[in-house]
DNA sequence: ATGATTAATATACCGCAGGTAGATTAAGTC
DNA sequence: GACTTAATCTACCTGCGGTATATTAATCAT
């Protein structure tokens, strides 16, 4: 393992420059996907060549580590999925293209993915970085679909709803991996279009 | 904060009773009920009178705690849902009866569930206890849908997606309760019922 | 009876991770 | 050049999960 390294103490020297939050977030990054989830903010600054108070210093406690990482897997994430729904028509095949370019880029961002929702020291953290998707997609689903008449109330719901059920398949998905990104979208679009009803619905 | 008068060390006398693995489980539900999610595996023990390795003796580790909870949770939330339902013919109200139900129960057992869900040391603990519920619930799927045709894979996705579901937006309406569990319950069951496709579908 | 074994417990410790106080070095400033 | 300020590291504290070991008494073999 090749350590970063060490500064001395003391303040840096005229020309030498200083970590900044955005190095200290990549390093993080970049040590998650090497080692996997079960990084220690230690193991964080250390592969940032610094040690923790300097961690605290510029990005906060863990939960804020955490905070920051997610934020940048959500946008990356966002991209993704944007990129892979533009220019679709058809609703249900946005969703399609929607879901699997996530699934998809769970597969790259993997390690990233469980460290991020699997930190949960206290309890409430998981929704934490929930929040900032969920108020989105709730947007977006009140665009699309105007949620039948006056209530946008209900799409704060479905909009945790959706990252919740989206959530928990990728979790168990890249645990007990048997299909595809593609099959696993198709499978779950079909759920999250037509529902539990089925095609049939009122044709009857 | 009255705690049970602890034993000698020392195998106990003929008459006294030892504790076992129930009583320690129901300890600790009780423990946990009065002070919340955040409680530590010795606080657990001193509940029921004892000293941390009787846990471990008993039970196992945390994980195992958290397991032993966990079913009793399920199986407390199974009966009420199973009451819930029984006798109800349409099935879209079959399925709202079933998540009022279960979210009725949320409130009483609040911590408990906090407790069981938050608890993930390393990281993929969440999913360990939704195995169950979600074996259960793919049988039930394929059960009532037959599943279009031939595909019993997709229940098993659409089982995680609903209990994911079910729990996002279980821990989002904890957190920021500002709705009633009939008003969420109906809105949940619309998506899960209908579908982003809504009530029209193809009627058109 | 009495010594050896076993069961059931408590005490005391280990290691790790998050978090923080205080020492350390050098740059800026008057 | 002395004083303040910035940026860093070292060293520690705490809480928790987990475990090794001592302690007590019942049980069993002789």
């Amino acid at each position: 393992m090749v350590v970063a390294a060490r500064r001395r103490p003391g303040r840096p020297r005229a020309g030498e420059v200083s970590v900044d939050r955005l190095e200290l977030l990549a390093s993080a990054e970049r040590l998650i996907r090497r080692e996997g989830p079960r990084v220690s903010l230690e193991a964080i600054a250390a592969e940032a060549g610094v040690t923790k108070p300097i961690v605290y210093h510029h990005i906060g406690g863990k939960d804020a580590v955490v905070q920051g990482l997610a934020r940048r897997l959500n946008d990356r994430q966002g991209e993704v999925s944007r990129r892979a729904v533009a220019g679709v028509e058809d609703p249900a095949e946005a969703i399609r293209a929607f879901v699997d370019g996530y699934l998809e880029q769970l597969e790259t961002d993997r390690n990233l993915y469980l460290y991020v929702t699997g930190a949960s020291p206290g309890s409430g953290d998981v929704l934490a970085l929930a929040d900032r998707s969920a108020t989105g997609l709730a947007r977006l689903l009140v665009e699309i679909r105007g949620h039948d008449g006056n209530a946008p109330a209900s799409a704060i719901a479905w909009a945790y709803g959706i990252i919740g059920m989206l959530h928990f398949v990728s979790l168990w998905w890249l645990r007990d991996a048997d299909r595809t990104h593609a099959e696993l979208a198709e499978q779950l679009t079909e759920l999250l279009w037509t529902g539990l009803r089925g095609e049939g619905g009122d044709r009857t």
